[in-house]
RNA sequence: AGGGGCGUAGCCAAGUCGGUAAGGCACGGGACUUUGACUCCCGCAUGCGUUGGUUCGAGUCCAGCCGCCCCUGCCA
């Protein structure tokens, strides 16, 4: 619960918190709220903030809500409201009976909206979009005053009254705050806070054709949900000042915004607009595709909650923009399946070997124990017989010289099984390829018998070519390719003329593999770890019937393929 | 250029009142090993963007400079 011990989870915003207790600024309480506009998917980067914000609010004894910030229905849709919910709840977090909707605020907030004309501090303007820019000023001028920022109350009340009732056709009047046009923050230069918008929302239906801008539904969505810690990304900065001015204009309870630098990772696209263009491309067979960083797309590769809750606590929470390095993900998941995955054997690119002195039709079932850090999880059975697959790569006719695996002559470890020696090597005639090896067992090396102890530098996995089972591996590689600058945007829209070079090879490398019988009924979602292969996780969703599939999730550390670079 | 932020190792990131640079990932070396994995040891910033200043003492305080990010949506 508490990890004061912890020294990852002190950061600067839990100094803040700190700081409000020993003030007593709002009364002990913690309240947050992770406030995802449903307008995608949830991704890596989300997550981050979701630990930050439940995390934040359990460690100091408060709340976190689930907000939908929906004031823009032109691109929100009920399909990601519910796939929000369900990432969330995955991840392990409860927002108990506090879902909301900025949406369900509506009202309150037209109230405010009135509240604010009446006190002069809010008029209706006529400008097209074009003359507002041109208004706006720029970075180094000021603006200049709307014609309209005179307007009598009166005037503003009757119109804004009737930009609601519908009288007044799409972005031909806005609503504005009354703030300072020569302000060197462009943001309180008299910021929009209503528009004209004719869509159907997801929730509110056609009752509405004005909706609130972020700017003031936000401060506004936190204050009615009495949150103490509003916190957000780094590009709110500049809304500081218009969230602190709206409150007090209003005067209502003020919540204090604080922000953070959003998650950005190596090869990876980290941006929704992007990730949308993938899926809608086709470039991608969806959302949960398993190359995709959002959460749906990690557990499909065999992530967990608690892995994803781990990287986020390691890579901490700052203010500087920050790129973290793809491994750190991985070193997590690895982490994690290595506590727990049951271990599993099989063969990707077959080679047949005959024990001569294993009699023919012969068949044992040895014991293999599921996970060897784990030996509460028990044990399963392996078929052993005369005739076996080992890898190709894991048989080297001239070894150099530190090769631990088989070589005519050399003897080796079958995992779980017995030390077997390479007595002959029978080559096509024709080509020259190695097609079977001819070896023999060591009776006395059973796997767990008396006499297992003999040492032997390798040990290989394998599978009975009679029992073994079919299945199809297909190997993704990162969306992005190394070296591509990652790019963040969670929840904005960037550039539309930038360009990202997406890996083409990250598409689905398929592979036919022979796996151990202990998989044949292997359920959708389980997660094994197979020998030297890599990782893998069972994944029968889009397989076809009785076929396995597996996604690579992680690659296991190879430490042969380093030994092979150096000796070139 | 105006405003707002940020700069500690290859990548993240701790650094209370100024007291002599945590931790993780990656990487290198070694031990162990029925996964060349895991695990376990060891190594990895005389240095904190830079230049000056204050001080017995500066990553921490002061001044100047340099670099990067964000802000000119009726997106969030």
């Amino acid at each position: 619960m508490t990890t004061v011990n912890n020294p990852t989870a002190t950061h600067f915003i839990q100094n803040i918190i700190n700081d409000d207790m020993k003030s007593d600024k709002y009364g002990q309480r913690v309240h947050t709220r992770f406030p995802p506009e449903p307008n995608g998917y949830l991704h890596i980067g989300h997550a981050k903030s979701i630990c930050l914000n439940f995390g934040v609010a359990a460690e100091n004894g408060g709340k976190c809500n689930l907000r939908f910030d929906d004031t823009n229905p032109s691109k929100e849709e009920v399909e990601y409201v519910d796939s929000i919910q369900a990432d969330v709840k995955w991840l392990g977090f409860d927002w108990e009976d506090r879902m909301f909707y900025a949406s369900d605020y509506f009202p309150q907030m037209y109230e405010y909206a009135l509240q604010l004309i009446r006190n002069g501090k809010a008029y209706v303007c006529d400008l097209t979009p074009q003359q507002m820019r041109e208004y706006r000023g720029t970075l180094t001028e000021p603006g200049k005053d709307s014609p309209y920022r005179d307007r009598s109350v009166a005037e503003n009340l009757d119109l804004f009254q009737r930009m609601k009732a519908g009288e007044f056709a799409d972005g031909s009047r806005v609503l504005r705050a009354k703030i300072d046009m020569a302000s060197p923050n462009l943001n309180m230069r008299d910021p929009v806070i209503y528009r004209i918008l004719r869509a159907h929302h997801h929730r509110t239906g056609d009752t509405w054709c004005i909706y609130p801008m972020y700017d003031f539904a936000h401060p506004i969505s936190d204050s009615l949900e009495n949150i103490t810690h509003s916190i957000c990304t780094l590009e709110f900065e500049a809304h500081r000042p218009l969230y602190d001015w709206l409150l007090e204009a209003l005067e209502v309870y003020h919540p204090q915004q604080i922000e953070f630098a959003r998650l950005n990772m190596t090869q990876t696209v980290m941006s929704k607009r992007k990730l949308r263009k993938l899926v809608e491309e086709g470039l991608v067979t969806g959302w949960d595709d398993p190359r995709m960083p959002t959460i749906s797309g990690l557990r499909r590769r065999g992530y967990t909650p608690e892995a994803i809750r781990d990287f986020c606590e390691r890579i901490g929470i700052a203010k500087s923009n920050s790129i973290v390095d793809v491994a750190l993900l991985e070193h997590c998941i690895r982490e994690d399946m290595n506590k727990r995955a049951p271990r599993v054997m099989a063969v990707l690119h077959p080679l047949k070997i005959v024990i001569e002195n294993y009699p023919a039709g012969q068949v044992e079932e040895l014991e293999a124990e599921i996970n060897p850090e784990n030996p509460e999880l028990g044990s399963r059975k392996v078929p052993f017989s005369r005739e076996l697959y080992i890898e190709q790569e894991d048989f080297c006719e001239n070894p150099p010289k530190k090769f631990f695996r088989l070589a005519p002559g050399t003897e080796v470890r079958l995992k779980s099984a017995f030390i077997i020696k390479c007595e002959a090597v029978v080559k096509d005639e024709a080509t020259g390829e190695v097609v079977e090896l001819r070896c023999s067992y060591d009776p006395e090396t059973r796997s767990g018998g008396a006499n297992s102890g003999r040492k032997v530098k390798g040990t290989l996995h394998w599978v009975s070519a009679a029992h073994a089972v079919p299945a199809e591996v297909r190997l993704y590689d990162y969306l992005l390719l190394d070296g591509d600058k990652a790019d963040g945007a969670d929840d904005g829209e960037e550039p539309a003329d930038e360009t990202t070079d997406f890996n083409p090879n990250s598409l689905v490398k398929l592979t036919r593999c022979l796996v151990e019988p202990s998989l044949a009924g292997a359920a959708a979602g389980n997660r094994y770890q197979f020998l030297r292969q890599g990782y893998y996780c069972v994944d029968t969703v889009d397989s076809r019937p009785g076929a396995l599939v597996f996604n690579r999730v992680v690659p296991l550390r190879d430490t042969w393929a380093k030994l092979e670079k150096k000796e070139q």
